[in-house]
DNA sequence: TATATCTAGTAACTATTAGTTACTAGTGAA
DNA sequence: TTCACTAGTAACTAATAGTTACTAGATATA
């Protein structure tokens, strides 16, 4: 049976939602590079906030995309790390960031001329 | 220069938050199929609000990857169809589709994994 | 010996966004 | 006469994102 996405109870579609989260994106492209801490992260990452930083983490480790580990050092550091899994996802959005990157003039041109449309109407 | 996606102010990551928005992805990919109508696109899309629908339809438009045709009915009609370059967009968006379908399971399994453990040590 | 800094977060609060619901106006059908 | 259709908009509420201050124990700095 094939999944229906646009079905308000479809699975994939609680996914593509996840995806969506920008910051959850983020964090998996740079622990694809390496495992980091959390400090190192909310360094890493411009305008992170602690608490979404730290919401985003639990999600991404609930669903099986990252874990973490604690070290016993004093203070404790934390460890997060990309899965298996994980990788497979990264992977998926290659293309999109790929895309976003090779496409950001066109949509800016195309914004600059919608809005320049909606001042004329307007005016 | 390479953009990076960690800087606040990097334009790259103003377009992967797009392509984060939920409804505008479901919306890219329904219009790949066929041009569609405004209602018609809220009766296909489980749970979108005419608010949301008409929102996402209009930042869709000014970002170029779909196009609006008023059709001199009575009563009016819209058309929205999608743009050359929302086609390379949704095609980018694919392998996450894809991956989607594929490790739904696991997604989920890790879900119960993780909840079975939490439930666990509260106890 | 105080003071600042480091660790990884949490709690309380505010601001922003998402979603709900009712409404527009003109026409056709039951 | 009342309902349904078209494509939205406006006002409101609910939910989420973001901000800021705080925890505790140790180490470095002045």
């Amino acid at each position: 049976m094939k999944p229906d996405v646009y079905a308000a109870n479809c699975p994939t579609r609680q996914i593509l939602d996840r995806v969506g989260d920008k910051w959850a994106v983020l964090i998996l492209l740079l622990l694809r590079e390496k495992p980091m801490r959390f400090n190192q992260l909310r360094r890493t990452i411009e305008g992170i906030s602690q608490k979404m930083l730290s919401q985003v983490l639990k999600s991404l480790e609930r669903d099986g995309l990252i874990k973490r580990r604690a070290i016993a050092t004093v203070p404790v550091t934390v460890e997060y790390s990309i899965t298996q899994l994980g990788v497979t996802l990264a992977a998926a959005v290659d293309p999109l960031r790929d895309w976003a990157e090779q496409n950001l003039k066109d949509v800016l041109a195309a914004q600059r001329r919608y809005d320049s449309q909606q001042k004329e109407e307007a005016a």
